[in-house]
DNA sequence: TTAATATACGGAGGTAGCCTCCGATTGGCT
DNA sequence: AGCCAATCGGAGGCTACCTCCGTATATTAA
């Protein structure tokens, strides 16, 4: 399965420009940024684009696959940790940033949680099922509140990194999740 | 002062009608709504639009202001509430179903706090203003922690207000407010 | 009633972004 | 060299934003 022929080599340039043209865009204008102006930095035509990434969401997701897959990858490493309601504290801090990244992505991740048709919703679901690891040990070593889902929490996490990123200076973000995340503690 | 002309009939009539089908666009698509369909549904030109209401804000404004005070004039009455900590948390969480009824309002009252050129920066004020008094009678009366700013109340509430509708079902917003409110209860 | 005028109207037109479609081009293979 | 499938490019149709100015009308004064 899976044998894709090689791309021709004028595509494979193309493709290669579009993605490093798209993550500047997006780093610096948001998940918003013009499509017709990332082809137009990348020299190809609109269609061009449109052939490689056929939506917004495709485009995004090749992007940031890689860095999922990281994530969770680390929520892995951290379910060795002496510490288990750290480790957690530690990985949302490290997703909330992921997040942050690129202006509007917290909506995007947030949305693809719950829309089983979008293009992200696998990433994100296989990196909460990890994180979800994560909780349970937390909350077996009596570290964390019972009754908080691993789902309530990725989205208090969400909701933090959205408002992280709607806060004039930097670090908003980890100041709100601590204090949130301080508040769920087991009493 | 203050002693405008009063608007020539057809303007008001045109000013009316405005109003009325921004508020459904608004509340059916969201504040992205489409001004030229706007325009349309009230049977005037974009012109007109434009001339009553200059900017998306001007209009979402003039929609809001009223339900602004509304809420500042509530959080004067909870000032008398028995219980401080809930007189709080139920001013919060109307604010949260106010700031619920459009999609993108959210964000978009965030923003306003921060950017003082906005048309919705008064207002915004002005309530956070009396909402701090709820919130300073709470740590006064030792039901909230001392560490917690009403700044940071508010941001916590547009943040469980984005995450509530970003979720599926409804009430979520209100399930997160009482998850963050009850970490931060004084200890 | 009518005429004068300040006020308000409407939509054409320029800009930009989305996305599709298909004739033109080109890489890779023989 | 020559063929053809793979790939390209951008024109074109759509929607939305916002401005500008010739036209229309409500109001007031005569």
């Amino acid at each position: 399965m899976t044998d894709v022929k090689p791309m021709r080599a004028d595509a494979r340039r193309n493709y290669e420009r579009l993605l490093e043209e798209a993550q500047r865009a997006f780093a610096e204008h948001g998940v918003e940024a013009s499509l017709e102006e990332i082809a137009r930095r990348a020299g190809v035509g609109i269609g061009t684009l449109y052939r490689h990434f056929p939506t917004r969401d495709a485009l995004l997701e090749t992007l940031l696959r890689a860095r999922f897959d990281a994530q969770a990858e680390r929520a892995r490493e951290l379910l060795t940790h002496p510490e288990p309601l750290n480790a957690l504290h530690a990985w949302l801090a490290g997703l909330g940033d992921a997040t942050g990244t690129f202006r509007g992505l917290v909506e995007l991740t947030a949305d693809a949680l719950n829309d089983e048709t979008s293009r992200l919703y696998e990433s994100c679901h296989a990196m909460r099922d990890v994180g979800s690891q994560l909780v349970e040990r937390a909350k077996h070593a009596g570290e964390l509140r019972q009754d908080v889902t691993a789902h309530e929490l990725l989205l208090l996490l969400h909701a933090a990194s959205w408002a992280g990123g709607h806060l004039p200076g930097e670090g908003g973000m980890q100041r709100l999740l601590a204090l949130v995340f301080e508040g769920l503690r087991a009493s």
